[in-house]
DNA sequence: TTGCAATTTCCTTTATTACTGAAATTTCTG
DNA sequence: CAGAAATTTCAGTAATAAAGGAAATTGCAA
């Protein structure tokens, strides 16, 4: 499958960024070639467009897989598995945030949690005390924040944006008067 | 300088997260060690204290202030620089996220506009554009209401966060019913 | 302006992560 | 159930990133 000049430079460069945003290259890749395809793949047509190796498909489609990224889908007559990603960028960023809540900060919350309640935690200075705790409750209280943006639909979510956007704006001007 | 366990445990799982955060080890270490740490320390008493070469912590002290995340201060009568970073959890979360929106959105909004722009989108599908319009579009939508947020005070991020949860509370209710 | 402390640069080594390709396994079909 | 297609596993290789350390530079102070 050839990609037109448009898709390949979008499909190279999700796959360079793609480090940065805590994937390698090839997954990136592989989820903007779906994002942009007009049907689902197979894994063999994917390792021809990109020219990588088949393994190399196979395990990063387990890792969109694990993020929820991309999903199997069959096609009648067809034994072989095809692969799709969502069109919709909302429904793309909630999954995104979920994945990274769970790889970035759960770890940390858990570790937080445990200093805590560790026996040690009296021998520490009141200072150290008191960041720990307010690290913990920061994370807390995004984790729960976050959580509740993401269920909502992208409608109501415009909503608390533009209301989010209004009281900035307010304050501001406050501040000047 | 010897570390107390929490404070050494602390370090230690911040530096495992660097890694997925976006920075080395060191990096992050070092910033979970000012961030514990009651006063400003030189580089040399961050040297010692992580056990990592002078070179290294000189390195990673430049990538830490080019996040912001930590600042050059001095103590009179002593030459040498001392380092320290904020200890507002508040703060340091929209230092981090300004960081991130430069290094992981700025580079993909300029390609995708640039795309955009690209006489060679004609020759696109119809949903290809689409697509690529979309996703510009999003990034634009929050991107903007990234920057009002960070914008905001504590306290009025509270409010908004709140307001959030009530409006999500709402809808989640109505649609019960 | 010389000398030394402090710091950085830059090249090398080490560690980590990504990728390949062959072999093994699974899954489907006749 | 045998054989072939599809897929995955895994061991080795390549690429990238992190860290170390010597040498160079900076900047202050006598």
């Amino acid at each position: 499958m050839e990609l037109s000049p448009v898709t390949q430079r979008f499909v190279l460069h999700w796959g360079e960024m793609g480090t940065r945003w805590g994937v390698n290259r090839t997954v990136a890749q592989i989820h903007a070639l779906l994002y942009l395809s007009e049907r689902a793949l197979t894994a063999e047509e994917i390792t021809d467009t990109l020219g990588v190796a088949r393994s190399n498909v196979s395990n990063s489609l387990k890792e969109l897989l694990s993020w929820r990224l991309v999903k199997v889908v069959h096609i009648l007559g067809d034994r072989r598995d095809h692969f799709e990603t969502s069109k919709d960028v909302w429904e793309l960023f909630k999954l995104i945030v979920e994945g990274r809540k769970q790889r970035e900060i759960e770890p940390t919350r858990e570790v937080l949690k445990d200093l805590l309640d560790s026996p040690d935690l009296k021998q520490e200075s009141a200072e150290t005390r008191k960041r720990i705790e307010e690290t913990q409750q920061f994370i807390s209280i995004m984790t729960h924040w976050s959580d509740e943006m993401l269920r909502l639909e992208p409608e109501t979510l415009m909503k608390v944006m533009k209301l989010g956007a209004r009281i900035s704006n307010l304050v501001r001007r406050e501040g000047k008067s």
